[in-house]
DNA sequence: TTAGTTGCAAACAGTTTGCAACGAC
DNA sequence: GTCGTTGCAAACTGTTTGCAACTAA
């Protein structure tokens, strides 16, 4: 994405288009690993010797507050973040730490009509958060 | 649970049946809420005035290590136990922090038979981790 | 100009650890 | 008696906060 649609973007949602925004942002859209706040500071450090990793933490929240980004918790003992782009799952595998973005409109669409048609006692059903556990092959 | 049964259950396991895990796995299993350590710390303290809070932390990692107990991750900044009785599902609402066991063999079936025909490239499933975000009513 | 953001260091919360005393087997 | 477990305090890790300096709009 190119810097003037990064800045475009967070000005959508409200935020302030500040350089160490606009790294958080391009870096987490870049990586695929659902990265924690340190390892995206330590990706961002190298463009921008400047950043700090409050900063770091304090754009993700911002980013959060707005709906930029999810929290994604796993077995590890970190947050994870994901730059939302759609409705996905998880893959997920606690020994080597790895996770994967699922796209499956197929299952998405199975288990929202399963719960069109059963309702939940006393609750009211918002949104679907499924991990999948298994081995990487 | 007798306390009998509690021993034979620990022993089961390969644990040795101590004062402290037969206190933890008893309010465990007594507790809906899913606990934290420190909320089962201060349940098991009143009835027992000399345990630590290390110990319930050491206990509930033994249990998790044997299969007796899973950590469940939620919003909420801390982990929450689950004795493990049979495989299901949870609800969840972060602005409450409440999160309650979903029993549901048609969806678990549902699921499972999709993924019986459908195969994900590359990766082996073992376990589905499902949590359902709503209200409340 | 100004309200919001940054960077630093210090604080914080939940969890883990080292170790001597203790207790189950 | 032995080896694993406990309880305490101190350490640790990831995250948050307070505040003065700064900067995007």
């Amino acid at each position: 994405m190119k810097k003037k649609e990064l800045i475009e973007k967070l000005n959508n949602y409200g935020l302030k288009a500040t350089h160490q925004r606009i790294a958080v942002l391009d870096t987490l859209l870049k990586t695929k690993t659902h990265p924690s706040a340190e390892e995206l500071y330590k990706i961002i450090v190298k463009q921008y010797p400047t950043i700090s990793l409050a900063t770091v933490y304090k754009t993700l929240d911002s980013f959060k507050e707005v709906g930029l980004v999810k929290i994604i918790k796993t077995d590890c003992d970190y947050l994870r973040y994901d730059a939302i782009i759609s409705n996905h799952f998880h893959l997920y595998n606690p020994a080597q730490n790895k996770l994967e973005d699922y796209y499956d409109n197929d299952l998405k669409n199975m288990i929202e009509n399963y719960f069109k048609n059963k309702k939940i006692d006393n609750f009211e059903l918002k949104e679907i958060n499924l991990q999948l556990i298994g081995d990487f092959k």
